[in-house]
DNA sequence: CTGTTAGCGCATTCAG
DNA sequence: CTGAATGCGCTAACAG
């Protein structure tokens, strides 16, 4: 592969002046702006990007960390990023955790090691201090979806106490007293979060339900599946569901239809994310919305204004999740 | 942040014993290991990526060129690179192309800067000569989703010819005569392939339809409602609908039972790709499964192989897509 | 087993 | 406006 030394050589000029016309520099005659134009095309000559961030310190790249691109919930955070990227004509490089704490520390250290100037984690595997230490090791890493106290301007995060009990309250608003909920596994805070929010508000409206009327499952369909295929088997006689995300709400529904209960004139169910499935599985799914585009787009200037050491006032960091009203919820008749 | 040279400081010896510890050279000694591994730590010492490609020539880099990466198509896609990259210890660097030629075009160049030893390409918008340039260039290139006859050994495609008739007839044989065609605007080959596989299934089962009963859109949930209902303006009687891909179907289907028509009682639709949305939607879409995962997988390896000038034979370098029954077809009644 | 040294490809002084 | 020279951080001979 060309060298800058073999375009220089075919311009007839020095090394110096074909690094003044690549970078545009306003000191390079005409002629010699020409000669080295041509000189690169004939040889096919393309810069070496390692040498040039070696030499210049600096990548131009944004590090993203998700869980996994192929789930469209971090499609959208990394779009969200790449496209602040190129606004600022840098471009991202993407990290998978698989939610390993494993995969995540490499995948980290790999953005390190490749100098991004910036950087957007997702991470739910690792702790509090590591996450802490990584943070004082880059100035521009930015947290997204996780509050850590300690680094808490550099968290972009969701409130999931209040999207839990927002779901709640709305079927509660239309009638609904005897509400399970379908909760998450995994343990992070978003999963506990949820819960809490979720008894926040049957507590508030003067409910009381017994602890059965919460089932665990692994967060996707599957697992919301085995959860209502429990919560059927005790007989609660639930009404409304609140599920800990729109996939074990789909999962939830597929168990319902089997058993014949017709969503929502016997039972209510609320999602949570709003992602792509939502507005298709049917009855189309009334869930909470998780802004993460909003959200990623923050973290992203976040990051690059934290990188570039400006003052950068997080004041908003702790977004809030909104009731999107479609077809799972309806007014109860019983009572 | 600190070097090689201050890691040889702290640690008392020369910046090539470092070198060797961080590289598990097998000559190193116990004791300069210690030091070494001591002295890292107590630095935050990261090796610089870019210092070691210059050198070393190499960037263990698989880079990959997908149109978007929120769509879970493309999601799949970039995972199965991921993961054949992980299994040989590299990893990906993602560009976006965004439909767009200007865009692919700089997403490769960015690829090929960065020396990717190897290149995953799915590109729409760059004429077969531009790629056919790139290819020359970059020895591990291979296209996935595209075939060009120049290049035939160095792409991975799907028979979308194929798939369109495997569509058409399975209406066929469940009964239906009068099938419509929603089709993509797109100008790419995948959309004039599925149209040709929707004729020549019609042709060879001796059914004559006027254009009429194709009809185009975006291909998207928007497009598949403005086909659909354009469809149903012309009051052409179809019982069957053969769709560009499933976000099309799914936008049919919206618009069908917006009219009270019954799917698959009075109207039977066939999907394509098998998506993730196919089995949400409802009724859940009978499609065509397009192996994305195993066209990828097949691509990273190819390229991997090309890139280290191994005798790559690539046999099935185009794909079968094959049928994914489920419930938005059934056997028509009129005749 | 270890240290010295010469580049990898490029941007950037500093003289001319 | 241009060229010669220096070094970014690291690996790989090479000589000890």
């Amino acid at each position: 592969m060309a060298t800058i030394k073999d375009v220089a050589k075919v311009a007839g000029v020095s090394v110096a002046t074909v690094s003044r016309v690549i970078n545009k520099s306003p000191k390079a005659s005409d002629s010699s702006i020409e000669a080295v134009t041509h000189a690169m095309s004939k040889l096919g000559y393309r810069p070496n990007a390692a040498a040039r961030a070696l030499v210049s310190q600096n990548t131009n790249t944004i590090g993203v960390l998700v869980s996994d691109v192929s789930d469209s919930f971090f499609g959208t955070l990394v779009k969200a990023v790449d496209s602040v990227a190129h606004e600022h004509g840098k471009h991202i490089l993407i990290g998978n955790g698989y939610h390993r704490a494993e995969e995540e520390r490499n995948a980290i250290e790999l953005l390190i090691n490749n100098r991004c100037d910036s950087l957007v984690i997702h991470s739910k595997g690792l702790s509090d201090e590591e996450l802490i230490g990584f943070a004082k090791e880059v100035k521009g890493m930015v947290l997204i979806n996780r509050y850590i106290p300690e680094l808490a301007e550099r968290c972009i995060s969701l409130d999931n106490y209040q999207g839990a009990y927002l779901a709640t309250e709305y079927l509660i608003q239309h009638g609904h007293t005897k509400i399970a909920c379908i909760a998450s596994t995994h343990k992070i805070e978003d999963a506990s979060q949820r819960i809490e929010g979720y008894l926040a508000a049957l507590r508030d409206h003067d409910i009381s339900l017994p602890n059965s009327y919460i089932e665990y499952g692994e967060p996707n369909g599957d697992g919301g599946e085995l959860a209502m295929a429990n919560l059927l088997t005790k007989s609660l006689d639930a009404t409304g569901i609140v599920a800990y995300n729109d996939y074990m709400a789909a999962g939830a529904l597929s168990v319902l239809d089997e058993n014949n209960i017709k969503v929502p004139e016997q039972v209510s169910i609320m999602g949570f994310d709003d992602g792509l499935i939502a507005r298709y599985i049917y009855p189309r799914l009334s869930t909470v919305r998780y802004p993460i585009q909003i959200m990623a787009d923050k973290a992203a200037r976040l990051a690059l204004a934290l990188a570039s050491s400006e003052h950068a006032d997080n004041e908003s960091a702790i977004f809030a999740p909104t009731l999107v009203h479609r077809n799972s919820v309806a007014h109860t008749n019983k009572r």
